[in-house]
DNA sequence: CAACTATATTCGTATATACGGATATAGTCA
DNA sequence: TGACTATATCCGTATATACGAATATAGTTG
């Protein structure tokens, strides 16, 4: 049901970009989310479930993480594709975002859950 | 002075996705993308106004037209372009730009300014 | 069962946005 | 100058959004 309104609602918000790009490449508890952008964590739950309620992301459970990653299979799954891409292609090395590649890098080791970085063949 | 909400926000609305598409190949007045999108001219002015600002959309004046098309020359515009193919890629044959498309042709051919259509070499 | 961890949801508030209608600005032409 | 055309801006209102704090849910472990 996921309609461009959707789409386009769900890429305008900074924080949520944040997040995408984040999980270009990677599957990642909330936890590892919300210390890597230091940010409330309700606040990351809420722009979670909306990308999930989008159809941007999709959500594993495991015990008690919850695990997410980019929604690869549904209707307007290359202009999600796309989107990422571009955007992360312009903004990889720009504030904030650059900054938080870093910090997931340094969340990630001292994560006790099964997050996977740096995927190969992602977007 | 772009910065990256202000794309985010730009891109983020139905009718300025709309006008942004429509603009994809051509130089179109004021009054050709009023009637093509059938919508009040001030809210497409007021469009216009912010898609200015943006930096996604330049404007020059003739007499009494203006006319808008894709700003080539900004900061950011590499991005713009991709998420201007992105989304003419994803959605040309959707509704409601389809017919955006489709009413255009019928348009500018009353038009008594100068407007282009089809221009080659665009984004 | 109790304490703990991980995540989601609710609630109230402040702010932002879009819209239509009316109006303003400004150039053109008879 | 007066009528006309093209476009922009103002204004009030209705709606939507984000946020933080508090709380709820639910699985896990001692």
């Amino acid at each position: 049901m996921t309609d461009i309104k959707d789409i386009l609602f769900a890429f305008s918000e900074e924080i949520r970009l944040r997040i995408i790009l984040l999980l270009k490449d990677s599957l990642l508890c909330v936890n590892c989310l919300t210390e890597t952008l230091s940010l409330p964590q309700p606040t990351i739950s809420r722009h979670l479930s909306l990308l999930r309620r989008t159809g941007v992301l999709e959500m594993t459970k495991d015990k008690l993480h919850c695990y997410y990653t980019l929604n690869k299979s549904d209707p307007f799954s290359s202009l999600k594709k796309d989107l990422t891409r571009s955007f992360y292609n312009a903004l990889k090395g720009t504030v904030p975002f650059k900054g938080d590649f870093k910090r997931l890098r340094a969340v990630e080791k001292n994560c006790s859950a099964n997050c996977k970085v740096h995927i190969r063949g992602g977007v």
